[in-house]
RNA sequence: GCCCAGAUAGCUCAGUUGGCAGAGCACCCCCUUGGUAAGGGGGAGGUCGCCGGUUCAAAUCCGGUUCUGGGCUCCA
């Protein structure tokens, strides 16, 4: 695909960067250097550690190439000859894998800009004097190839607009989102803390922050009374047997947090003397009993004989949770269900605990401890088309209830060549099938994308961005033809034969944590009504008016409303700001005419000053608005 | 986990070549009693993330560590 112009700007850029590391840096093994959706960046390898005034310094010697109004050259040469220029070059570290990774049948060029030359497709801007609105961002290390096993380079980013005012925007806006973050907003707000002593990547709902999640949980538990949802609770841990069953340990160890081991069980270690490899290797292994009834449902060895030990080596404990399913399907499983009984929807807010890598930890959006809003429908084949319909629909109510329409629509698909994927093909296909049947029923564009199902089965996913650009995926539906074979569930045909049920995950929020801070940003901290911690705030205008706003703060609350009086002896300007900081969505303002006529003069911070209502009036307005989780409607402009 | 940068009052931040710990906002008290985004004065608030080292003396220099931020990797 040809580089839009913005591209080739910014891929001009990275080029300019690297002849200036080059004249600074003569040594520097460069790797690659692209343009982004939002600038551009090169890796290099070089021994010395870059700081930020080398990116001033960088940034000066880049001013003096775009001075020098150097033209951008292309020359396609033969594959003998590329080595050649990269070995004359110095450059062969990298370069000549980039060289290898070139179809044969393809085009092999160089571009060069004054003394600088490098392996590139293109394309480029003819001279550097066209860069005239740059600026570099931030140092990064970044893999080679992006694999961890090798080195670590040193990427540099910056970003580049075709003018001074492009950019000074871009820098703007990037100044402002930082103020809508939900980190940010949730420490003004106080809506939540992460208290390093309790754990990192560990939430503290705080008052404020629990009445949104609470207000969020309620309306998505009316939705699913609607649509025969079954609510159900269940334990935060399950013993390591039903997740050797399940299939989750131990090949997702590394995602979860250590097993809890039982006082006894460990005390019988230690006195036996085992090494740690040795109490590792007893808690992933498996009875010989498991291991048959396991390879017996799937149908091939699943469980290898390596894992098998005899009972008194088996070491046993607990795991907290990393999915709710096990614990569901043991619900569903605990008695016996007839096809008239199907869909069995389950329905839970369940906690579960991932152990994420500390570096890829983030706000409410990456955690270790996480609420799902989760349910498990078990169903017959022919009704998985039909559920998973429901279940989109359901995430649609949700995310148009809540003014959430910049999202996009992603069908993970499991990838033919890994081997993560439990199950056997013939089912996949069938899965795969069913999501993107449904997924057309949208009627949203919808992208495929291989590798991205869950290790069960493939999965639709909705996909957020965050303020600073980052993708999150927020509600997910995935199809299971595997855990049902797992745990050899069943149900009675009309034929009055046992068949295996599908089952059905799906999360319209994906998880509270997580969605709770996409919301926060994407309300800007201004949450509708029925969200808003504070709906009301009281502002009496002197401390003589106090008693009439006492009565009228205790008749809000005899109302259901979340209000505050404001008695500070402030002027009401003081009072006003300090709302509007606040967010408060409603604040009343009472003066001594308003105390005469049982009114209330209503500032709105959607819509600003709305003139006097009765008390009465303006209560039922709000709770109408409440009522039916109205979105702000700003003043027109 | 890896690379880079940070951590000072509840919040936002200043703190020079090592020499008594600072400001604004928020909070409390007093004056003020007011009409749609800051009235005035006073007070309280700190183990400078934590542990160790150098020094007569460390917020400041050195080492380690924890956490945070931006990336990379990962994300059932």
């Amino acid at each position: 695909m040809p580089m839009s112009p913005l591209e080739e700007l910014r891929h001009s850029a990275s080029h300019i960067m690297a002849t200036a590391i080059l004249r600074i840096w003569p040594d520097a093994k460069l790797d690659i250097g692209p343009p982004t959706d939002t600038g551009f960046y090169y890796d290099i390898d070089i021994d010395q550690k870059l700081t930020a005034t080398d990116l001033v310094m960088i940034e000066t010697e880049m001013r003096k190439i775009v001075d020098e109004n150097q033209p951008f050259l292309r020359k396609e040469v033969s594959r003998e000859e590329a080595v050649e220029i990269i070995k004359s070059r110095g450059q062969e570290r990298y370069k000549l894998g980039r060289l290898a990774d070139i179809p044969a049948d393809e085009k092999i060029s160089f571009y060069s800009n004054g003394e600088f030359t490098d392996l590139c497709a293109g394309s480029h801007v003819r001279y550097s004097s066209k860069l005239k609105a740059f600026k570099l961002l931030s140092i990064a290390g970044a893999y080679h190839r992006g694999d961890e096993k090798n080195p670590q380079l040193q990427r540099i980013y910056g970003t580049a607009f075709p003018t001074k005012d492009e950019l000074a925007a871009y820098l703007e806006q990037q100044e402002q989102a930082k103020a809508r973050d939900h980190r940010k907003l949730g420490k003004d707000l106080k809506l939540f803390v992460i208290d390093e002593e309790v754990g990192q990547g560990l939430i503290l709902w705080t008052p404020h922050g629990s009445i949104i999640r609470q207000e969020l949980q309620n309306f998505i538990s009316e939705e699913l009374r609607k649509q025969g949802y079954s609510q159900v609770f269940t334990p935060h841990i399950g013993k390591l047997e039903l997740y050797k069953t399940s299939g989750h340990f131990p090949y997702y160890k590394e995602s979860q947090f250590t097993p809890v081991i039982e006082n006894e069980s460990l005390a019988k270690v230690l006195a036996e003397g085992c090494s740690c490899a040795e109490v590792y290797a007893r808690l992933e292994a498996v009875s010989s009993h498991l291991a048959a009834q396991v390879n017996a449902r799937t149908g091939k060895e699943t469980i290898t004989p390596d894992r098998v030990r005899p009972n008194d080596q088996l070491l046993d404990g607990f795991m907290l949770k990393p999915m709710n399913c096990p614990h569901h399907i043991k619900i569903f499983a605990s008695q016996p269900h007839s096809y008239r009984d199907l869909p069995v929807r389950l329905a839970e807010f369940g906690t579960v605990y991932r152990w994420e890598q500390s570096g890829e930890l983030n706000g409410m959006t990456r955690v270790r401890g996480f609420t799902q809003d989760d349910a498990h429908l078990f169903c017959t084949e022919d009704q998985v088309a039909a559920e998973l319909i429901g279940c989109l629909a359901l995430v649609k109510i949700v995310l148009s209830t809540l003014g959430m329409t910049d999202y996009r629509v992603r069908i993970g698909l499991r990838d033919p060549d890994s081997k993560k994927y439990t199950g056997d093909a013939a089912n996949w296909d069938k899965a795969e099938a069913a999501c993107r049947e449904a997924a057309k029923t949208l009627g949203v564009t919808f992208a495929e994308e291989p590798g991205q199902a869950a290790f069960y089965g493939p999965k639709i996913d909705f996909v957020i961005k965050d303020v600073i650009g980052r993708e999150w995926q927020l509600g997910t539906v995935q199809v299971d033809y595997n855990l049902p074979v797992r745990f050899d569930l069943s149900y009675i045909g009309a034929d009055n034969q046992a068949h295996r049920p599908v089952m059905i995950h799906r999360a319209p929020f994906g998880s509270m944590e997580r969605f709770c801070g996409v919301l926060i940003e994407h309300f800007g901290g201004d949450f509708p009504a029925w969200l808003a911690p504070e709906q009301v705030r009281l502002l009496p205008i002197s401390d003589k008016l106090n008693d009439y706003a006492r009565a009228l703060l205790d008749r809000c609350k005899a109302e259901g409303l979340r209000v505050t009086l404001d008695e500070h002896s402030d002027k009401l300007g003081a009072k006003i700001r300090r709302a509007e900081l606040d967010k408060v969505p409603y604040t009343l303002v009472i003066g001594q005419k308003e105390a005469d006529a049982a009114s209330v003069s209503v500032r709105s911070r959607a819509r600003g000053d709305e003139g006097v209502l009765t008390a009465d009036a303006f209560l039922a307005r709000l709770k109408t608005e409440v009522a039916t989780r109205a979105l702000p409607v700003k003043k027109k402009a």
